[in-house]
DNA sequence: AAAATTCATTTGTAGGACAAATATAATGAT
DNA sequence: ATCATTATATTTGTCCTACAAATGAATTTT
């Protein structure tokens, strides 16, 4: 709890200018309860009401404009915008770069996620997109064993039928780094050669004709493979 | 699949300077494969290598140093940094700005981690974790009616015991999106005043003494009064 | 050889300049 | 008086120069 409350808390010291105005502009759009569409004032009346130069203010907006959070039309003033949810997450998803921490728990998050979306899964379902997987799952030779693409347009098509469009995208900004850990942990191999007791095709028939119950009990079966590297 | 492709193809015309020279440095970032730790360029170099004053360059810079992905030593260059995974996020969280899709994708989200998390939770339980939550069960008052922060207070908690991180971090970034949209769905209170045939004590109860699968059954009917509304 | 000093480096910040295109105002034509 | 044309002001994007301050390296002094 009081850790929780420390966290906003940044060392003053090391906060440059533009970090500063950063937060200023934060601070000020909220506080002024700009909505997308409202328009912004001058950089130079930022400048001089922050007391700073204006390549300050530009660095500072700079950051604010990568987000989406505002839209600069030249030689026609600044607007507020509506920033995209995923677009700071993709901007950073570099596996690279991320650390142990952060990409083990990328990992587990993709094991959660895919255990949580039956219900909707159920209740959402159509004719088309069970045509589709079944495509999916017969173009895919050997049952037991798949191939990464496989894996991934088996599942990706999961997460496209939950209906969800940050979900999908969520989906297809972990993937890469699942597959990273995996292959980490595993080996160097393309392959997942881990034999499934579950297929995708067993998925696929408990989707069709089969309960909520059913299908999370296979999809847990299934995933098990995974989640005994971890658990 | 063709759409997908063309996502991460942006109007030519529109791109600053400042725009083009992120990109090259993210590509030329990966491209050299630099490791945290390792120092860049400085500032004149990239500028005169780029062909572009050295102001685009740190506003550049200055994005990639809000996402921690650089860290900057006044005086003494710049080296490459371990990125925080949500930091983006965070920092794009804002429900005020955010489209009505994105804040329905949220509220979706959170309903399916909290069905996703019971194995976690089974597998990695502990008696600290169990008193504690005990603890926060025993001080709700009334069973089946309970505030904003008592539900807050339980489910963090249950987020917490998956001892992932990041996920926790992830909800403490959803919840006040969630409860935004939730309270905008029914009305304006600051109660959730509707009765839930399955309480917190009940949860933690069977978290306690039970399976994985009667847990996941009762927290989907805990759920259900948030389910209802949408699916 | 050790200590003190000087020097170069590099980020952070400030401020000035101007192109280009748009919106607005002013001017001119009918 | 109305419309079309022209001039003006505005504002972002980009470039340039300058300098403070602290660090680390190089140099000089003791």
């Amino acid at each position: 709890m009081t850790t929780n409350k420390l966290d906003t808390l940044e060392p003053l010291g090391s906060l440059s200018m533009t970090d500063r105005v950063e937060n200023s502009l934060r601070l000020y759009f909220t506080e002024s309860g700009f909505k997308p569409g409202d328009s912004l004032p001058n950089e130079q009346e930022m400048a001089q009401k922050l007391n700073v130069s204006r390549n300050v203010v530009r660095e500072a907006l700079s950051r604010l404009r990568m987000l989406g959070m505002i839209e600069a039309r030249p030689r026609r003033g600044m607007v507020i915008a509506q920033p995209d949810l995923l677009v700071g997450l993709e901007k950073v998803m570099n596996p690279s770069l991320l650390s142990q921490d952060n990409l083990k728990d990328v990992f587990e998050l993709r094991l959660i996620l895919e255990m949580g979306i039956a219900e909707f899964l159920f209740a959402r379902k159509t004719e088309q997109d069970l045509n589709e997987l079944e495509a999916i799952v017969a173009s895919q030779n050997d049952a037991t064993v798949v191939s990464k693409e496989e894996e991934i347009a088996f599942h990706g098509k999961l997460y496209e039928m939950t209906g969800n469009d940050t979900f999908k995208r969520f989906q297809t900004l972990l993937m890469p780094t699942f597959d990273h850990v995996f292959t980490g942990y595993y080996n160097q191999s393309k392959k997942i050669e881990i034999p499934n007791p579950v297929t995708h095709y067993d998925l696929f028939k408990i989707l069709k004709t089969g309960t909520v119950e059913e299908f999370r009990k296979a999809m847990y079966t299934h995933l098990a493979v995974y989640f005994a590297s971890i658990l």
